[in-house]
DNA sequence: TCAAATAGTTAAGCATACTAATTATTATAG
DNA sequence: CTATAATAATTAGTATGCTTAACTATTTGA
C-alpha cells in the first residue's frame, strides 16, 4: 500500500515549481544585485568550497561545462569571483570569491532569507518544524538523483544517443 | 525566538533550487513528450481550468501575458490546445486542452510522478506524511505570494518604475 | 614518445521571457 | 449616444540562458 508515496509524489510536483517561480519573481523584482538563481546557487557554493574547479561547480548546478564557463565568465566581469590557473594541473582552474564576491552574495541571500522568513512568519513553530524536516528529507535525494541524471547523459552520448 | 524560523528560510532556499532543477533535468531527459517544465504547468491549469483567459493561465504561472501568449501558441501548435475567441467577451480568449492534449498531459504526469515515486521509495510512511505536510503548508504561503509580487509589479509600473 | 583522456573555451543556434507598441473590444463619463 | 478610457490579447524586438559541436591546452599512460 503506498497511496502515500503517490500523494506525496504529487504534492512535490504540485508545490514545488510555485515555491521556484516565487522565489525567481521575488528576485528579479528586488534585483538582488544583478544576480540571477543560477548566479547565485554558483556563488554559494565556491563560497563554501573556495578553490573547486569548474567542473565541479557545473555538476552541482547541474549546467553543462560551457554554460558555467560562461556564467563564470558573467561573475568575474562583475568582479564577484576569481578564476585562477590551478598549479597542480594547469587544464584546471581553480575558483573563489572575491571580497565583493562574499558580500554581494551575502547581502542576496540575506534579502532572500528575510524575505522568506516574513512568509513563514504566520506559522507555528511546529509546523516550521515539519518544513525543516521536510527538505532534510528531500535535499539528499534530488542531489543523488542530479549525480545519477549525470551519468545517464554520459551513457547516452557514448551510445550514440 | 524565532531560530526555527531562520533555520527553515534556509532549508527551502537549498533544498528547493536542487528539486527543480533534478526535476528540469528529468523532464529534458525523458523528453516528456517535448514539454518544458512551464508548457507542462500550463496544460496542467487547462486541465482544471477549462474555458480559462490566458491572463488567468498567465497570472497563475507567473508569466506575463505576452509570454504567455507566445507559451500558447507553441501549445496551439502541437494541437495540444484550443484557443476560442470567448462569446461573451470578444477580447477574451477560452483555453481548453484538445484530446491530444489532455493525453499528452496524462503521460507527462503520469511519468515524472511514477520517477518521483522512484526517488520517494526509500523513505517510511511517516517520513511521506512529513514532506506531503510540508508542501501543504507551504503551497498557499507561495501561490499568495506570487498574486501579491503581481501586485507589487503593477504598482511599480504605475509608478514609473 | 605519441595517442587517448581530461579541463576548459569559443562559436552558433534555439528557446524563453521580457518590455514597448499595437489592435480589437468593452465599459464609462459627459 | 458619442468619445474616451480601460481591458485582453497579440506582435515586434531584445536580452539572456542554455545547448551542442568543434577546438585548444594540458596531462596520463601504453
Amino acid at each position: 500500500m503506498d497511496a502515500s508515496n503517490q500523494t506525496c509524489a504529487q504534492a512535490i510536483l504540485e508545490t514545488v515549481p510555485v515555491i521556484i517561480q516565487a522565489i525567481r519573481v521575488e528576485m528579479r523584482l528586488e534585483r538582488m544585485h544583478d544576480l540571477s538563481v543560477p548566479q547565485f546557487r554558483t556563488l554559494a557554493y565556491i563560497a563554501r568550497h573556495p578553490g573547486c574547479s569548474l567542473s565541479d561547480v557545473a555538476e552541482f548546478i547541474g549546467l553543462t561545462l560551457p554554460s558555467m564557463s560562461v556564467l563564470i565568465n558573467g561573475l568575474v566581469g562583475q568582479g564577484l569571483v576569481l578564476r585562477q590557473v590551478s598549479l597542480i594541473d594547469r587544464r584546471r582552474v581553480t575558483l573563489t570569491l572575491t571580497e565583493a564576491g562574499s558580500e554581494v552574495y551575502q547581502r542576496a541571500r540575506q534579502g532572500t532569507i528575510a524575505w522568506l522568513q516574513r512568509l513563514l512568519e504566520p506559522l507555528s513553530e511546529e509546523e516550521r518544524r515539519t518544513i525543516v524536516q521536510a527538505m532534510e528529507l528531500l535535499k539528499p535525494i534530488f542531489s543523488a538523483e542530479m549525480a545519477h541524471q549525470k551519468s545517464k547523459q554520459l551513457v547516452e552520448e557514448s551510445t550514440g544517443r
